[in-house]
DNA sequence: TTGTACGCGTTATCAA
DNA sequence: TTGATAACGCGTACAA
């Protein structure tokens, strides 16, 4: 019975009012469960609809209402273990709203980031959700964006200020807290392993450990912060860096802006024949799923990532179905993990 | 000079015809540089297009086209870390040949994932690429699927022989030269811990470490195979019902049917007081990010995850653009990565 | 070189 | 309760 049909073997209103000689407004009311249509007509068109396997087309339907149920998402790295986690809660949250996502990983490149995100733009998603890996100076591509009228939510890596809601963590008063721990056991030469101080984590988690360094009258030198990438490569250098010091010169203790970037310190630290954290502590941030495993257990920061997911698409959400949905930074609740990388 | 537009606040080709005074087509061409328009307009049009910040409408495209240049992903768990590198494998492949992908995660759910399917079709993606959670019994969702001419192309968990092409790796090979390892090593009584076995990554696994044990005339008591879930619960689980056996009958080594599976198998046998590899012997499959990194580091099969990906994406696009593109099995080639699980 | 008419599949609106 | 018409934004096919 299945004839071939023009378009990709799809089944249009229009087919199936040709079948039962009825109008196409009637069968779209008939589908959409709109209440003027005769019950038995109505009864009529769904069983047609369904014999011939019409499913209605949405890109048909977007173009009328100028609405997608689609959402993108801009993520650096998908390969830190930190994001699939946000992923699933974005996912879960969406899905449950009637929404897709359109994924897209920028490997930490903001030219890519600006193509992705123009390219979303162009399939008219209803708005975006962005964890940037660009620095502060090209804020202006995202104020651009927001002028423009296109929702848009950041999480974990922020811009503040420039009207789009935030959703991220305590990073300054997490920062400072594990700062601090180290500094309570006895630790007084801490260095920080920073990543770019333009993207809002990287500034809020050296700030974090400058505060608690200050408050204690601790001494930062100069040479004991060093600023590379947000990943392990990134930490392998970073300490590199700070192993061409003097012993005498060297922290004893350094806390890394993140996880990944503590495991590319760890590398480079047993690498230089010395140990964590008996020549070296080292504290982390993210609570990435190797932290316990690693060789020294890393003590670190446990982020909420599904949790940070999960409201960042509703607050999405909310800001496409209410444009008056107020701009809010949200900081979700870490926790401080002890293991053994600081000594404990 | 930006006037509130009704559409989102998105520019269309009228408009800016209507600034210039020329026709709808004229823009059109001048902006696909289409060859048939003067110089001078064509100048005049981009740039007011690009000062009007004019974006094409591709929503509107695909309904003229029937082509959205859009790929859904049906992944069961994506935080089991195999799946974030295929993912981005996919999304490098598909972005390089302009495609976007819609990304929906299952949790394992063959009810969600019919769900999520059926949502894609909707958005009138133009192929989907799938990680099946479903048994043999329900081959018959697909095999409708594939006879209304969606492109499609299994990864990973397949069903084969159904019209599909399908992108794995020698699972078959790969489980029978682990399990060998392990009778090498000199282990006789090997018990398995398998995945539901109608899903072909579960029935080939299994049927390799069959193989093996036949191959060297041993023999497999029944009660050494226990079917459960792909992730740690279901090899927690599995691994208590195998140690309720008296010592005596248990197994002494055990081969899982992947890494999350062997991580919970681990952790039941831990919990009971044993250790491994000394009281019982224990590998994976995958290579999962911890494997090296657990307790006992986890002997185990390496799997090209990010390949798999992009040799996925570019067969399905391959299929998408060609439909007389052939239907194949691909099988990649693993790694026996030896650790000290297996007491090596 | 440029413009007009029409259609993609759907729905809002108004008329019957 | 039902149907005809127009519109969403764009591109093809044809005419000027």
């Amino acid at each position: 019975m299945k004839k071939p049909k023009e378009n990709n073997g799809n089944v249009t209103l229009k087919e199936v009012a040709a079948v039962l000689g009825v109008s196409t407004m009637t069968v779209s009311r008939a589908i959409n469960d709109k209440p003027n249509v005769d019950a038995l007509t109505k009864k009529k068109i769904l069983d047609t609809a369904k014999k011939m396997g019409y499913t209605p087309n949405l890109v048909a339907k977007s173009l009328v209402s100028s609405k997608t149920y689609t959402i993108g998402v801009v993520i650096p790295e998908i390969s830190h273990s930190f994001f699939p986690e946000v992923v699933k809660g974005i996912q879960e949250e969406a899905n449950k709203k009637n929404y897709q996502i359109f994924l897209t990983n920028t490997s930490d490149d903001f030219e890519t980031e600006k193509k992705v995100i123009d390219a979303l733009r162009a399939k008219r998603v209803d708005g975006i959700l962005v964890s940037s890996s660009q620095t502060k100076e090209d804020v202006g591509y995202y104020q651009k964006i927001i002028a423009s009228g296109l929702p848009l939510v950041f999480f974990d890596r922020c811009f503040e200020n420039i009207g789009a809601s935030c959703i991220g963590v305590n990073d300054f008063s997490a920062s400072q807290q594990i700062t601090e721990h180290l500094i309570n056991r006895g630790y007084k030469r801490i260095g920080y392993l920073s990543g770019p101080r333009k993207v809002s984590i990287g500034k809020e988690r050296f700030g974090g450990y400058v505060a608690a360094m200050n408050q204690h009258g601790l001494e930062i030198d100069d040479r004991w912060v060093i600023e590379n990438g947000f990943n392990e490569a990134g930490g392998y250098h970073a300490m590199g860096k700070l192993l061409t010091l003097p012993e005498k010169a060297r922290p004893n203790a350094v806390a890394a802006v993140n996880d990944p970037v503590a495991f590319g310190a760890m590398d480079a630290i047993r690498e230089a024949g010395l140990k964590v954290p008996d020549d070296i502590a080292i504290v982390g941030f993210t609570n990435d799923i190797r932290a316990g495993l690693v060789a020294s257990p890393l003590t670190t920061v446990h982020q909420p990532a599904y949790e940070v997911g999960k409201k960042a698409a509703s607050k999405l959400i909310k800001t496409i179905e209410d444009r008056t949905e107020r701009v809010e930074n949200v900081q979700l609740i870490t926790k401080l993990i002890i293991r053994k990388s600081c000594g404990s």
